[in-house]
DNA sequence: AATTGACTTAAACAAATGTTTAAAACAAAA
DNA sequence: TTTTGTTTTAAACATTTGTTTAAGTCAATT
């Protein structure tokens, strides 16, 4: 067994850290000294095993990424399920990641404006997402005459309501308009709330 | 009458540029010298101006931030007018400013994730929000039994529907989910949706 | 015309940052 | 034990970046 097997830290340490930085401060803002800092390994080790600040960001972001859609998928594509239900459950997963993950958005949106060249991995997976069946039956209630207005905006309007508490997260906790614990408890609390709301909206 | 007041071009145009390049690329990705090449403008002059690139920047987030708050303040306490009235009106400021400056959101959203140190601007505004007429009526709204949920859950749906679009905007573009114009419509037909939804939200 | 004071320029500086190098440490194989 | 190939380290390198300097330009004032 040689030293590589043994050791998975090294290597998975740096992409853990890395992972952790990147999220908190932004590719721009973060240095590879950061990164190597965290996790407490040498600077050099960074570009041995990733060769580049900017090959490591991608790995993760791919990573990150891959690991958010291939929850989503199966929800989105399940043929045998209405759209509350597919609501509920978008939701209910989305939100749980979040909690977990809270600046995870901010993270996600900080990419979207200056990462112009790492759009791909996401653009892919967003058309996955408007291929979906969900976006179908979406479109099937336009036909119906449920609604009168184009179905992304029912999608717009549930990642809006889903997302929006952690990008004004910061905000929020700083200003003292809500402490840890009150914010939890609203989060919690829209996990019933926003599926209701759709349901308002769409008319169902 | 001195150079100082014939010259409103040079500190301007400088001001401008930088608006222009912090809202495209963010503090941490964006260089001095970015800026001095937008403006077609020496590069010491940003420092003979503004001293630093941070006091440069500071300095346009809070005129940014104050007229994005001007306009929505005397809305918001005005207390001859109702929710609904009140929602509109904002809706509709709000999505006018953002059809304008389309990448302003990414902007606020992306100094949220590493500016810390400049938060006190926004969350000065914040709570100014936060004791609005607006507010207290919405909290009423709670009193009356009309809503039995937090009323704070309103204007993050709000705020949410309204900026949305424009986070997704660089994804649904590159994506070639939309074009511009159909953007441009859909953002449109959002502006009286978002009212008639949150009024069925709120049952009013 | 000479002077003044604000503005502009090109060059330089110091610090920070991504990356590379060359040697050392180390564990497994021969 | 010696050898081999991988991993780790400290130092160095080349750029980039924010900032400063010192000289130059220019219009108004004296």
């Amino acid at each position: 067994m040689t030293k590589a097997n043994i050791d998975i830290s090294t290597e998975e340490k740096l992409k853990e850290a890395a992972r952790v930085v990147f999220t908190r401060k932004g590719f721009a803002a973060t240095t590879v000294r950061d990164i190597a800092a965290e996790a407490n390994i040498n600077l050099a080790l960074v570009n041995y095993y990733f060769r580049s600040k900017e090959k490591l960001f991608d790995l993760i972001m791919a990573e990150t990424i891959q690991k958010l859609f291939e929850k989503i998928r199966p929800i989105i594509y399940d043929e045998t399920t209405s759209i509350t239900e597919k609501i509920e459950s978008i939701v209910d997963h989305y939100l749980e990641l979040l909690i977990a993950n809270p600046d995870f958005p901010l993270f996600i949106v900080n990419e979207l404006l200056s990462g112009a060249k790492r759009l791909p991995i996401m653009t892919d997976n967003g058309k996955m997402f408007l291929n979906s069946y969900f976006v179908k039956q979406l479109g099937a209630l336009r036909m119906e005459g449920k609604i009168n207005f184009h179905p992304v905006n029912i999608i717009m309007n549930m990642i809006g309501m889903i997302i929006f508490p952690f990008l004004a997260r910061p905000l929020l906790l700083k200003s003292g308009a809500l402490g840890e614990s009150e914010f939890r408890a609203i989060v919690e609390e829209r996990k019933k709330l926003i599926p209701l709301w759709l349901t308002q909206i769409t008319n169902l």
